[in-house]
DNA sequence: GAAATAAAAGAACGATCGTGCTATTTAAGG
DNA sequence: CCTTAAATAGCACGATCGTTCTTTTATTTC
């Protein structure tokens, strides 16, 4: 589940493979997601690349697990810089709509949780782990600031992570469709006031 | 971009072919659907039901109007019945919930957002204008709560229909990855205190 | 009921799919 | 440098894809 430094030549090249897809599942989605068109990507031949996978769904887990690991790089760990509480929380919604924004083609994640929601299989067992991670991280960061005592002490953490998490679905929605910068400031308004609703 | 009684045996079985092929999207997304999948499942001959569609887009284009048509059905009109305001939109927002599970595969204009929102052609801009279509009839509803009284004159309708729009796709997310009876009482509660937070 | 028309089937097309198997090339280890 | 192992290519397979064309069957229309 996690990516580990290229040290030899094949895990370098599995990385770039891994790279190529993902800008592919970005356009595509993840049932787009042909071997052909990633060989054809990156100057390989089909065997040499289904020679690092053992099957086309390894492959496309390979690429969930990036999205996961970019997703947490570009918007949690920078907010671990802001201080617990309100700073940290109002830091990962702002950091979660840019990251719907630089990511030019479609969110891997959002597209898996629609493309496999209803598709028993190793795909949407491993969405699920991701999706229930995440909130439980969005959960902490409310916990926390409630802690501070910038949240009301009767916040349901978890209700307010579903908020949030709906704005950021509404954002992705709407900056596809609608463009991106109306989308940007209506959930920038809609998260203000989420969490004012819940301030102290 | 609306459906016409049957009254040739064409047009039935053209219906019949309309309405499989919405079962499949909602399970396989537009992508999934195949001529030779709609075939085996109405027990016609591929070329039989590709007679009825220029192509396949023409039918996914079919199947797109019929989800439109669906959910003006069983959310809009119904709600009609209620009186102008309040009353009005909270049933507009309790009855799309019911969609939401109704539809036991995914919604199909969800997904049809997710998959065509960066494929430029045919299919997104007919999304785009259903999505448009959508979010003004609930913005009119919200305008009428504001002349009746009970929200307040300065709430931006828009604004406050793409947060109730945001809380139905996570509904959408949440019940079919982690089950409909939290998704559904998460919604209720964030409907709830959205509606509260403009009201006068 | 015959003639005209619509609906469905059948077969074939080039293309692409995921995957296995066998060579060949390239990198790593001593 | 030589040997061994890893990485990649090449080829073939059965299946399925959307689409076209021709033929057969079913339904209207008079």
């Amino acid at each position: 589940m996690q990516a580990s430094p290229a040290t030899t030549k094949g895990a370098a090249t599995r990385d770039s493979i891994i790279d190529r897809a993902y800008q592919i599942v970005r356009k595509e989605g993840f049932e787009g997601l042909s071997i052909g068109s990633i060989a054809d990507s990156v100057g390989m031949s089909k065997s040499g690349v289904f020679a690092h996978f053992g099957s086309r769904e390894d492959l496309q887990l390979s690429v969930l697990d990036a999205a996961a690991q970019r997703f947490t790089e570009h918007v949690f760990l920078p907010a671990l810089r802001e201080r617990r509480g309100l700073p940290r929380l109002e830091a990962i919604g702002r950091r979660w709509m840019k990251w719907l924004r630089n990511e030019q083609g479609g969110c891997p994640m959002i597209s898996a949780a629609i493309e496999y929601d209803d598709r028993p299989g190793a795909i949407r067992d491993r969405v699920i782990f991701y999706q229930t991670r995440l909130r439980k991280e969005l959960a902490r960061a409310i916990d926390m600031a409630i802690e501070t005592g910038e949240l009301r002490t009767d916040t349901d953490s978890d209700q307010l992570a579903f908020e949030i998490f709906g704005v950021e679905l509404a954002m992705h929605h709407d900056s596809r469709l609608f463009g991106f910068d109306e989308a940007i400031e209506r959930s920038e308004r809609a998260l203000d006031r989420l969490v004012a609703s819940y301030r102290s």
